[in-house]
DNA sequence: TGTCAATTATTGCTTTAACAACTAATACAT
DNA sequence: ATGTATTAGTTGTTAAAGCAATAATTGACA
């Protein structure tokens, strides 16, 4: 079953990255976002989006991220009822030490057996179900952001 | 990326498993492989092999599932170590209630965007993923199945 | 056959995250 | 301009699941 088998790959890479590097999954990605993003920071908000959390969620993963010195909270002068999360000198580090790892342990568990002629097949596949669910997360997003009306 | 997808869309599938049936996907997916299970019964570590549980919390899920009536535990007489799990009526009614409303759902999340031509290579992709990660959870089993050494 | 090892399940404790209620700040409408 | 509605984030509480330790059997072998 599909399921049952991304869940048990998920669990290997997740375990890596807490055994070897000691970064939650989610805070691997919210890192990944931090480096993308414009001044490495980023508000709760942009990260729970991303990240599929809920705004406490969010918080208290940060809480702990703080306080591992991954990352450091900003408030923003324009609105002050948002905190931006800025990635620190630490974070980067960490990022750094753990991302070859991770992309190749991604490499070996996914991309690894992708093989030349399925890729295109594979890859609209997957963009195809992507896109779709984007729009359902659309409507979600209301019910998501907030109690539903 | 694809995790953000995938997760995204388990959310999707859960949360209507829940909120139209009152069904945990753990617990759906436990009555599934108990309605395939001969006399429709496992042990614990049977279902949490599958299911992709500890020890611990196969009971736990085991013990909620009990409350409400759509399993029961029968002390096995051979090995009186084991407690086996059965489907009570009720669960089948559940599962009957439940399990066309969820495929449906799963092929308009996945199937549906499966195209004929896509179809083998993408099967054949997702095979060799999983019996590569089965080779893996062999090993890992050991680590699972208490603590190592 | 008796001791030591392995297996099966349970319980205590901790962590993660969701939901709901709340606070603070901003936007909007009249 | 002021009251109402929205939005951003935090906190209290609860539920699910992992790990470690334990109990109760069963197996192995010497």
């Amino acid at each position: 079953m599909f399921l049952y088998g991304y869940t048990s790959i998920m669990r290997t890479i997740d375990k890596h990255l807490q055994d070897d590097f000691g970064l939650m999954m989610t805070w691997y990605e919210i890192l990944i976002m931090l480096e993308h993003a414009p001044d490495n920071r980023l508000t709760h908000s942009a990260i729970g989006e991303g990240v599929i959390l809920t705004r406490s969620g969010v918080t208290r993963v940060i809480d702990r991220m703080v306080k591992e010195g991954l990352v450091a909270r900003e408030q923003s002068t324009e609105d002050r009822r948002r905190s931006y999360v800025k990635m620190t000198p630490n974070g980067r580090k960490a990022l750094d030490t753990a991302g070859p790892d991770h992309s190749q342990r991604v490499y070996d568990l996914f991309g690894k057996h992708l093989r030349a002629e399925e890729a295109p097949a594979v890859l609209s596949f997957l963009k195809r179900i992507l896109s779709d669910d984007d729009a359902e997360m659309a409507q979600k997003r209301v019910h998501w952001s907030g109690p539903a009306k």
